[in-house]
DNA sequence: TGTATTCAATACATTGATGTATCCTGATTG
DNA sequence: CAATCAGGATACATCAATGTATTGAATACA
């Protein structure tokens, strides 16, 4: 039998790294942050991070598939519920609700790993693959709706995916700018007030030729 | 009566420092660019640069009320235009191409400026200022709109305001991600087609109490 | 309990960026 | 044309960050 641990497992060290690089992204941005300002957060030396990682990149790297990989099992999770159109919007209310709970910082390092991944050439197919997966989970959710309402969109659905796409993260990055300026509830009910205003219009099929 | 200038005017410096900085920020980043990069790229030395800049972050806050008020007057001009929805989204149109023609880089140094300027306590009020100017353009037209065709909004005129403006930057954002995967007109057509739906809905003050 | 191992801390060498002080050259003016 | 000035180039001192090599302590194991 061991005596407690007086010294963090390896797998802890990791986590504490990568929490604390997420934190101190977000505040100060991914290429003004030095690997020393993470492990001050971290609480460790430099030999533990290099220990841990080869270089920033290698940190970045990982840290950007870990919220990839968060954010896509989060939306799938959410679009699961959606055996009625009551339940994905309730379920889509909360998940606002917990948008803005986290404060801005999530998003802030989503936007700061987004850029960063961008003009990286290793980096850039994940994100486009990522989008990819998004606009898929939207696109079901969106045909599944049509089906069930038993009628057609009014614009392609590839156009309704990417304006629903667009719209999601266009209002994350002006919550951003401006908190507390959009109700928590904003993009569900947006998206509510679309669908009603859709239903309420005369469907085109109705119509002699 | 003076020979030909051999060397360039103090403003013409400052233009190509700015100029220079621009082209760089877009493709590596703010934080990750150095006064050197800079300089190199405008082919100036660094003496040049601190004799016309007090050091980068100066730079970039020039840079960046540049940026926002030619973004700016831009829109405004595009949205004086608005005798006709048709002229409107004619001009709406014409911008669209000019957004995807100037590539990707005025949208990622945008990206990029705005990112630091939200955590620039002594920035982020001009780019809320920014935003309102922004919400305040769109308001208008969509209040002429609504008046041309007679009709009240299916949503609050704000939510209205807020959907356009954040699908905007979000079909911005996408862009930068995946180039060319989006119509260049993909963002007038898609507001004509919300705007014939909310016209072919039928008009609620019409429905007796 | 003693020994080997693992992993984080420390020390150090190197590099790159910043800002300032000085110099040099092209422009301006009498 | 001489003298002065303006402004960009060069040289230098300082500082911060990186990555590696070495050390030391905690853990695992015989």
């Amino acid at each position: 039998m061991s005596r407690a641990r007086t010294r963090p497992t390896r797998e802890e060290t990791r986590e504490r790294l990568l929490a604390a690089s997420a934190k101190v992204f977000a505040e100060r941005g991914i290429a003004a942050t030095s690997i020393e300002d993470i492990c001050d957060e971290a609480g460790f030396s430099r030999g533990a991070f290099y220990s841990n990682f080869a270089n920033k990149d290698d940190l970045v790297l990982e840290l950007l598939e870990e919220h990839l990989a968060e954010n896509e099992s989060e939306i799938e999770r959410l679009y699961e519920q959606t055996e009625s159109p009551e339940a994905f919007l309730l379920a889509m209310e909360s998940d606002d609700r917990r948008r803005t709970a986290a404060l801005g910082a999530y998003n802030m390092l989503g936007m700061e790993l987004t850029l960063y991944a961008l003009r990286d050439p290793a980096n850039r197919p994940r994100l486009v693959e990522h989008q990819h997966r998004l606009r898929e989970m939207n696109r079901e959710v969106i045909d599944r709706i049509a089906e069930q309402v038993g009628r057609p969109h009014p614009m392609p659905v590839e156009d309704v995916v990417t304006l629903v796409r667009a719209f999601d993260d266009g209002l994350s990055l002006h919550s951003l700018i401006e908190p507390g300026v959009y109700r928590p509830t904003q993009f569900s009910e947006t998206m509510v007030a679309l669908q009603r205003l859709w239903l309420s219009a005369p469907d085109p099929d109705d119509s002699p030729a």
